[in-house]
DNA sequence: CCTTTTGTGTACCGTTCGGTACAAATTGCT
DNA sequence: AGCAATTTGTACCGAACGGTACACAAAAGG
């Protein structure tokens, strides 16, 4: 009783790769469910008995998202044998992504529902919430270079995570205006120059009189 | 030959006020002409006879709060004795303008339409172009640092420019998720601690060997 | 074969969108 | 007063919106 009636004559991954790709590039306002089908090369009724509403459509889109684009960056920011290089890496695979040319400019769950009508509130605060997933991430990163021993004990990753989500954001803005990856990778070289400073505010007024906090 | 004809019931500029709050607020998609017909308190016919078309309005809202919200950041801008308390002056000015709790969170320039359906592909562009503006003016201001001698002659003013408007952008999107101003603050203190390393890349690894660029 | 189950395409639903026609109302000018 | 110019409110326009009814097609199970 595995698979009863006619079977689905589109590929639903691929389909939802396509309507993922649209949402990306126009925001959750301004891609219409028309639109959606056509890009996806199926008829309306396709869409909805496959993924139910335009609202579950797009949350299953940014899932995909996040498993397709979002793995590089916690991967680096787990892989680096420090805090520091794990947020510069994390960093740097983001500006790449988002500067990619083969894909709509900056983080798709910045740039596609920062504003919306009421009607829609619902989308935006789910957008906020994997925004302060992401924060949350760089914060426990940071936190377990504190268990480690790669940065000071008083350092304030909730902060220093507010810094990094703040970067990565502004970065998505700059790749919607065509910046390019070099430009991008400046501003993460730019930032990573504060680490000191942000991780220990008060403590390093301004550059970093001492790196060896490793170990 | 100054006023002819019925004279209009409604103050033009308190209306606009409003319809630039609401845009601000909801985003260029995400605002209906009877919503902001009425917001402003008025009828559609009134609001097209004043302001010509959706699109046109919203441009006059944008300008509106150029004048309004805009202005103490360009004064900071200028005001500061060097081109780094400029630069960070006027950064805290967009901290508390953004983190304004009587006002939408945000750069109105930045949160009111990233993504948008092709249609609206103007009023994407005309933002764009706007935060381009404001990348410019900083690099100006440093410019005038190299000029005045408190910034090195062999600045780098636009990758300077460009790491402080990604900031500023993302700042804007983090008061969009709650932030507070405290919170913005602290991330434009983080920004500020990378000057040196931002202003001269190669030459500052990290941190600041002499603040004393002053005079 | 026949029923059940599910997907497909057409054609449509009510609502909202941006925008306007039109007649009444209110002013300045003569 | 009469005319020209302009705004106002009502009521409406065609188009696009998100979503669906329905008849038909294609598969599995009996």
């Amino acid at each position: 009783m595995v698979e009863r009636g006619r079977p689905r004559a589109f590929d639903r991954n691929e389909a939802l790769h396509r309507a993922m790709r649209l949402f990306w590039t126009r925001g959750y306002d301004g891609t219409s469910v028309s639109d959606l089908a056509e890009a996806m090369g199926i008829n309306k009724p396709s869409l909805y008995a496959a993924f139910q509403c335009k609202e579950k459509l797009f949350y299953d889109a940014v899932a995909l998202y996040e498993r397709e684009e979002g793995g590089k960056f916690l991967e680096a920011l787990q892989a680096g044998p420090t805090a520091r290089e794990a947020v510069g890496e994390a960093l740097r695979v983001n500006a790449r992504l988002f500067a990619d040319p083969q894909k709509p400019g900056g983080c798709m769950i910045v740039v596609s529902a920062l504003a919306t009508d009421p009607d829609h509130d619902a989308v935006r605060c789910f957008l906020s919430g994997n925004r302060s997933e992401a924060e949350a991430a760089y914060r426990k990163r940071i936190e377990r270079g504190v268990a480690e021993g790669d940065v000071p004990a008083q350092a304030d990753a909730a902060r220093a995570a507010a810094f990094y989500a703040a970067i990565q954001a502004g970065m998505s803005v700059h790749a919607r205006d065509g910046a390019g990856e070099r430009s991008l990778l400046e501003i993460v070289d730019g930032a990573m120059a504060a680490w000191d400073h942000v991780v220990m505010p008060g403590i390093v007024d301004n550059g970093r009189p001492d790196e060896t906090g490793r170990s």
